[in-house]
DNA sequence: AATCTTATTGAAAATAGTTTTCAATAAATA
DNA sequence: TATTTATTGAAAACTATTTTCAATAAGATT
């Protein structure tokens, strides 16, 4: 639970209740990342009236404020999860749309590499997988596949 | 240059001159990634009167032949390149929007991981970074940012 | 506590990107 | 050449997101 008030402040932002409830939502949904939908859907449960306009201008401040990030997922659509102490990647299954948590993550080792090999300075990235969860793979429904991703490509 | 009639027919298509207009605009941008509506500019300007709509039609069919697939870049907007024999990877400055090519990957590496720790099949991926190419680093853009990316988080 | 300033909000309208519908066209087959 | 049916373009529909704007409320000042 990070001190949303204080980062607010440091950037002459106010604290609200829609902004505290957006975060309730994302922290209680870490390592699954939701949609604005979603977060509008369950932040408005505790703040009844709350309009999906301020989902979407929160998510923009937070992200700025680094209090949030972006996940990339093959649906194409935004989804977001709070920024944790442990950074996190996904799996997602293009047949039932599961996601996975990826255990091992090498973007660090990747960007050293860049680094000593370009002059271009890395602040984020996208890393996800697709394919198949155990189960979907089991029942066959990996089949004559392509490539998969951002809503092109996926069975 | 790939047999696109053969691919096509394989699938009951037909081979149409607005899918060879697409295909050759993106086999001469091979390294820029491209978005519908570019595809579209470009692929009208050999066939006029080209509709936007058919370009579209057209990317999802590439998508599900294995020609082209989808690129994932910071804007959330959707960006594709033909998939060429070497697999690419791209950086984004956030300042200015200039893509360079990623020359080291670890994907496979890390997909081999992902294998032999779980039962998910692994078909494809995304993977960018983002950041500040080496001129927008020395003119000092750089400065109190956050994580970026899929439109969100940048400055 | 009352007042003031201005950031924030919700609703509606606007926008952007993408998909669907449908009648007309054209590719491949007979 | 005739026939079948995949494909096309235009318009309409749709979805996600952003902008506008008047009303509200947070936090500072008194």
């Amino acid at each position: 639970m990070i001190d949303l008030e204080q980062r607010l402040r440091s950037r002459g932002c106010r604290l609200t209740s829609q902004r505290e409830a957006v975060l309730e939502v994302l922290e209680e949904n870490q390592g699954r990342p939701l949609r604005p939908e979603d977060i509008h859907a369950l932040a408005a449960k505790r703040l009844p009236g709350m309009g999906l306009t301020t989902v979407y201008r929160t998510l923009e401040l937070f992200c700025e404020l680094g209090i949030i990030a972006p996940v990339h997922l093959a649906s194409g659509r935004n989804y977001f999860e709070v920024v944790a102490g442990k950074h996190r990647h996904y799996m997602e299954c293009i047949s039932c749309g599961g996601v996975e948590t990826i255990e091992v993550c090498m973007i660090e080792e990747l960007a050293d590499k860049v680094r000593s090999g370009s002059d271009f300075q890395v602040t984020s990235h996208c890393l996800s997988l697709f394919g198949y969860c155990g189960e979907c793979s089991r029942k066959g429904v990996a089949e004559g596949h392509a490539r998969a991703g951002r809503g092109w490509g996926a069975a």
